[in-house]
DNA sequence: GCAAAAGTGTTTCGTTTACACCCATGC
DNA sequence: GCATGGGTGTAAACGAAACACTTTTGC
């Protein structure tokens, strides 16, 4: 948070009309195969010290809404993420106590594969959306908005797979939808809905492919077994006897942009 | 634009850490009974003076972003509305050549009765969606981003009603329709589905009903006769002949949000 | 009276939904 | 061997799309 500014603490800044400081924040979901998770960060200083809060951070000078969003996330709870989706700007004037403070934000989506533990994310843990404590600011607001808003996207977006490692299940996809959705599907329905769009391929066996996660400009390259034995996805890794089990599938990126083009930019469950 | 501080502006405001300035802008559709229409204003000063641009300025502190938007836009078009809908931030770090600035972006939608001419309006005019010249900043890519999510929108909300006057037939309904989406419809089976929401109410004879418009806080009241005769719609007020041909209608805001209930809030089309 | 647009029902087709049994795996 | 979850096809219902002729209005 504002790291980069700490040589500079005893500058000014004056402008003729005063202005709203601008912050981004990022609501990131995970899911572990049952339910879908938040992740959260508990507040080091004031206000709401002490509260939890969707990470984020004020913008600096030379990086657009999405670049600030990105590093915040990086620096507050160590995730590595390339897509993230604007939602909306909070701009009520009384949101932060105690200055006019607007924020963008975001939502993202995290695969096990992309939760990166220790260091930097000490402060960082998982919430299941039933478990989501009381949160500072207008967060929860905040997180209401981003839930409904990632509701609306995934009838239209193949947006779900990146919750899902690079393989994946059909059951388990279709739990990701239903936890998402809040509803039950007939599995053969869901089946064949999956399939007929053409997007998902069989894969025989697990290809234990290479992940890539590290800082943004060093990358380093590791197996899934490692990223796994390193960082178990927080609460309820018994959860995982409920995968790896049955077909995997993988998503067809190229397959799904042709289908984006037929289907005039629609995918709908 | 930034009329509250005039009186303040020898004062200077200091900050710990540099702020981008934050504004609000708001692309203005309208309808003619043809063809969709977006309200545009002839830049005063530089930067891009005498260009054109969408409506907007900078945020007041007392102020929400919706709020500022309706502000600047009463302010720099004399359009008093009541709906704006914020669909995205424009955060480049180059997009204004002076200064960081980053807008906050709404889109609205105005009937004609919500046109006021003369006085403020005087350098806003109304531009096909085709004949939009070159605009201000990335004022192109903000008013393309609001064309998309207008036709996204359209599928689920009935906002499309706002375009038109209180009362409108089926064949302008549709030409509006078509108009947003580009494409055409069936006329039999666009009444069937139209009719079938059950949130539009026919009306036996033209209702000639009380208009409100004037500055936000002192409203006045005239009839929409007196609103036309002053306010034509500036080009092609010959498509009028288009118009008050066939069974009015009326929209039903009150089945709407029963509707909205039992369809879990989707309006489809 | 002629041209242009408004009004109206039915059939066809495709999509969505509902539904049941066998198989593989883990305990 | 029993319980749990995975895998698969078909029939019925529903909603969307295609389609033509008569009536009204404006010139």
């Amino acid at each position: 948070m504002r790291q980069i500014y700490t040589t500079m603490e005893e500058q000014q800044y004056t402008y003729k009309y005063p202005r709203p400081a601008v912050t981004t924040d990022c609501v990131v979901f995970g899911f572990d195969g049952r339910e879908l998770k938040v992740l959260l960060i508990e507040r080091g200083n004031e206000p709401y010290k002490g509260c939890w809060a969707i990470p984020g951070g004020f913008l600096n000078m030379d990086e657009n809404a999405t670049q600030g969003a990105l590093r915040e996330l990086a620096e507050e709870t160590g995730l590595i993420l390339e897509h993230i989706k604007e939602f909306g700007a909070f701009t009520e004037v009384g949101r932060d106590p105690r200055d006019r403070v607007i924020s963008i934000a975001f939502y993202a989506l995290a695969k096990k594969s992309d939760v990166k533990g220790g260091d930097d994310a000490a402060k960082a843990q998982w919430f299941g959306l039933n478990e989501v404590p009381r949160l500072a600011f207008d967060h929860d607001q905040m997180l209401r908005k981003a839930m409904q808003k990632l509701k609306e996207d995934i009838h239209f977006e193949p947006i779900g797979f990146d919750l899902l490692g690079d393989t994946f299940t059909m059951p388990e996809l279709q739990r990701l939808y239903e936890a998402i959705l809040g509803v039950q599907f007939d599995r053969r329905n869901f089946y064949k809905k999956m399939m007929q769009t053409g997007i998902l391929d069989e894969v025989d066996e697990e290809p234990r492919p290479i992940a890539f996660f590290g800082s943004h400009h060093e990358m380093r390259k590791m197996s899934i077994d490692a990223l796994f034995d390193a960082n178990p996805f927080p609460s309820r890794s018994d959860d995982d006897s409920r995968r790896r089990k049955g077909t995997l599938f993988t998503f067809n990126k190229q397959r799904y942009e042709k289908f984006k083009e037929e289907h005039n930019f629609r995918l709908e469950f």
